[in-house]
DNA sequence: TATGAATGAGCCTTCATTCAT
DNA sequence: TATGAATGAAGGCTCATTCAT
């Protein structure tokens, strides 16, 4: 029939996300149908047609509006990347932690669903999963550049970095054993022990 | 129409796993059809049913088989567990690496399809997942008993470790930067560090 | 792709359940496949799912509203079941003959394709059987009770005229030898001397 | 592997028949796959081919030899035919009560499979059939010819006492409410009365 | 914008049958 | 004769997508 009072399309587009982001962070992007989708948003399948092109449509917005997103924040936080290498680095770790603490959803279909972007929106989400991983990786070179940090390979160290706080982002339940500001210690002296921090505050 | 002469059916079970493992990890498993798992092994659809009842039973067959062999493995390290704490972390660290150095596909899939596997065959991989993420964690723990280590929290320097370590499991390639010694020895080197490893012989 | 112009669901539906009596009644449930109900309806087999369920509900959905329409129609019978027993046996021969007249796959399918009702379905149409069954055993109650009919076993009496009926339904054919009104009076008399009919007018 | 010790190939296709007379009656023909035929047999589907050319085969074979056996039995009672047709037809209901009583799944098959004959195998059953059916007719017509009985249609009189007593056949069961004695009694009673018989011993 | 009906392709699985062993 | 592995076709059903309304 026809719209239903009192809605808008970017109200349905907007719950259309939600309903996506959900259904492919518990099922799976090739395991959730149109339908289903539809469904959970209260409407007909034929109705995301008027939100979005294609399935894949829907997955590379939620992945592109996230890295996005998770860019600007970081852009907008005080001092980004102005800071000392060891505080840069554990206002990054804090960042990263708080940023995706309510983000499971975003950052599990952020590593899982890239297999089933199409080629161009692949390389997309590359360069922009690239140039947030590239902020580490930055802080570990000026570290070691002034000696503040003693890594051995800072490719690695960044990667390791990288998994450990991606691990933790999926597995940290807010009603679990450990508050968000013990989550943050820990992993800012994690971190902090990977890249051989030798002097500063945070020393552990 | 019947079996083509010289072949048998282990030969065939053997290459359907094969070709199953590679496709689920290339393309996720609800993304490759059973037509397609055939094909690569060179038959019709159909016979894959005389080797396996269901597509998600050659799922569960790849990750048990996966799980079961690399838990035996561990078993037959020689002085497998009881070294002391920081020889142990080397020697299991030193294990994983190697281990999995041709075993990307499987370490992939165990974490990505994990999602996909029916409620009592994931019972049985995460008991045996749990079995092996249970041997960091109790080198950890004998570690702080003794004072070899120093965590802040086990549990979740040993979710670190096993996210560092996995994470270099799926992007490691032979034909890289890195040798496999070197791969080892950085790896060696920040789970060490992660531990805070306060004296021994591995010390960096 | 999309619905043709003019076309209805309902149109649809009506269509789908007639080209399923008629392919049921030919070759059995089983021998039919939804992509032959689909080509005789003039649509696709996937299209069948905006109407039908599942097969089974197909077949459910006919049964269930042949018998609901057949008891309906004896309802609607002038004086049903009101008549002293020897009018009411005729009655209820001549509703049979005539409702039955332009089914003969109704009521061929009817007693051909309960094994492939699933448990719950079966037992709603064998319930409205019974009560179908019901109408020629209380007539026969009636009239051994009143002396009009002399039977051994009313029952088997039953079972036997029930018998007889649906057999001629199933292979009279209005083109054949017999006229309806020949039909019509050829049963009568056969059902009246099953029941041992004693007194009234339309002794044979 | 090789044949089991102490096994004949009689013995099997004996069993095959045996099995897929259970498997035709309880589920049809058509839902019944060879594998399930195999496997109540305690073979494997592959030798099922080894005693008949075909499913088709199966079920033909099934059929033919119930309607051999029966006509020949018939022929086989002592003075089939010869007597007077009062006497005659409640011989032939006496042995159509009795020939069925262990032989549902025969009778039940009889009627229902025959949708599901090849031309060539339907044609040789249905002409079978009708000779069962001349038998009966033929008792009728000398009834009518010589006063005995009383008919306004010989040919439907006919259908529908084939249909009573094959009704019969299907729903009676040993345990049941009556005896095989009180069956046989009931059913020549009513089939007395449908050919109008006028005279004789059975008179009801 | 939304619905509901349709398409055409594809999916997992089953099946009758064949044949090397 | 029997097994076990294979074929090729088909079956019920789902799906992304389209489009008249």
């Amino acid at each position: 029939m026809a719209r239903r009072t009192g809605t808008t399309g970017a109200e349905t587009a907007q719950k259309l996300t939600e309903s996506a982001l959900t259904l492919f962070a518990r099922d799976g992007y090739a395991a959730v149908s149109m339908r289903a989708i539809a469904a959970k948003t209260g409407i007909q399948a034929g109705a995301i047609y008027n939100h979005f092109a294609t399935k894949q449509d829907i997955l590379k917005h939620l992945l592109t509006a996230h890295m996005e997103a998770l860019l600007a924040a970081w852009e907008a936080e005080p001092e980004a990347g102005t800071q000392a290498p060891r505080a840069a680095l554990e206002a990054f770790v804090r960042f990263h932690v708080r940023y995706h603490l309510d983000r499971h959803r975003e950052i599990y279909i952020s590593y899982m669903e890239l297999r089933n972007l199409d080629d161009g929106n692949f390389s997309e989400i590359r360069r922009m999963r690239r140039a947030y991983e590239a902020i580490p990786r930055a802080i570990i070179d000026r570290g070691v550049a002034d000696g503040s940090f003693s890594v051995l390979d800072p490719q690695v160290t960044t990667m390791a970095i990288i998994a450990t706080l991606n691990g933790m982002s999926i597995w940290y339940k807010k009603e679990g054993r450990l508050s968000l500001d013990a989550i943050e210690d820990l992993h800012i002296a994690l971190v902090t022990r990977m890249v051989g921090a030798t002097k500063g505050t945070a020393d552990v």
